[in-house]
DNA sequence: AATGAGCCTAGGAGTGGCCC
DNA sequence: GGGCCACTCCTAGGCTCATT
């Protein structure tokens, strides 16, 4: 992606981390020996200090972390504990074995130093999210609030839950269910077959449109009245009412208008935001920024 | 002095429930 | 049905003190 990429460091290998910059950017981490990503991140801080912590709170393989404050800790560490468990039950190499044996399982990170305000490295996180899911055909697995099906989630540090492995009569995780395959790469933010779906014609964003949107969860676009250029991309468990709170809104007083897709009853929560990543990606492909309100607080 | 570790706070985005 | 508000989820950012 034109990105500066440090080399794959493992967690195992402090000294080796000279190679994440000390610089605001973008992170991605896999397992050794598994090209499949775990997640890809992003902070406006010092990729080495979230890296240094995130492995820190990975370093007892007996005890989940919380879930503050990385998120996404306890997901690496259910993945790296189940793998470690599966590799010991098929058996430690015999004396006389060749070379053929895996190494044992261990995380590894690469980082990219991105100079860019928290929209633009927000915008290239989605980018890379969406390229992702372009060439793998899935998502990371610890991405869009995603979890092992088989492990319970740890709660944050105040609420004192510590997460851990299910019981076999428990059931799987909610998190843990298939992700959605990426969306079709085609036309161009706003088209009517923009991503292989069909766009109903803009509206103007006012209440009465809002109201006759048809009810369900789904994606939604706001773009610019005049210019028709999308300023912001959405997704919600009931679009019609999320569209009647953003026609509140003063929006700088520009005048927009929206489109929609109404996707039905969402029975998994980390689809929809997959779907939205793959719409905003394509957009920064496009237009090389996030649309205009994306990640903005002053609307 | 730099780094590590633990803890706390803030805020964007979206959800859900209550009340009129 | 709509306004309002408290809540969750996710993540960034910053402070303090200990260790290197």
């Amino acid at each position: 992606m034109g990105l500066d990429w440090s080399p794959w460091v493992p967690f195992d290998a402090p000294r080796e981390y000279f190679y994440i910059p000390k610089a605001p950017g973008v992170y991605r981490i896999r397992a050794t020996g598994n090209e499949a990503l775990l997640t890809i991140g992003e902070t406006g801080q010092s990729l080495h200090k979230k890296i240094s912590e995130l492995r820190q709170s990975l370093r007892r393989a007996d005890l989940m972390p919380w879930s503050d404050p990385h998120d996404v800790a306890p997901c690496l560490w259910a993945y790296w504990v189940e793998w470690v468990t599966q590799r010991n039950a098929e058996g430690q190499p015999e004396p006389g074995d060749d070379d053929e044996t895996p190494g044992p399982v261990m995380l590894e990170c690469s980082a990219a130093p991105l100079d860019a305000a928290a929209p633009g490295r927000k915008g290239m996180e989605a980018y890379l999210l969406y390229q992702y899911r372009q060439e793998a055909g899935e998502s990371p697995l610890c991405s869009f609030g995603r979890f092992h099906p088989r492990y319970r989630k740890s709660s944050r540090r105040c609420e004192n839950r510590r997460g851990g492995k299910l019981e076999d009569h428990q059931q799987d995780n909610p998190a843990g269910f298939p992700g959605i395959g990426p969306l079709e790469a085609t036309g161009h933010p706003g088209d009517p077959g923009w991503m292989g779906l069909e766009w109903p014609e803009w509206q103007s964003l006012t209440a009465d449109a809002a109201r006759n949107v048809p009810p369900g969860a789904g994606l939604y676009l706001l773009a610019d009245a005049a210019t028709r250029e999308i300023v912001y991309i959405g997704h919600a468990a009931a679009v019609a009412a999320r569209l009647m709170e953003h026609q509140k809104k003063a929006w700088d007083d520009r005048e927009l208008v929206f489109s929609y897709q109404i996707t039905g009853p969402v029975a998994i929560p980390h689809t929809l935001r997959e779907l939205e990543t793959d719409l905003i990606g394509s957009f920064y492909e496009q237009n090389k920024k996030a649309p205009e309100y994306q990640y903005r607080s002053s609307r």
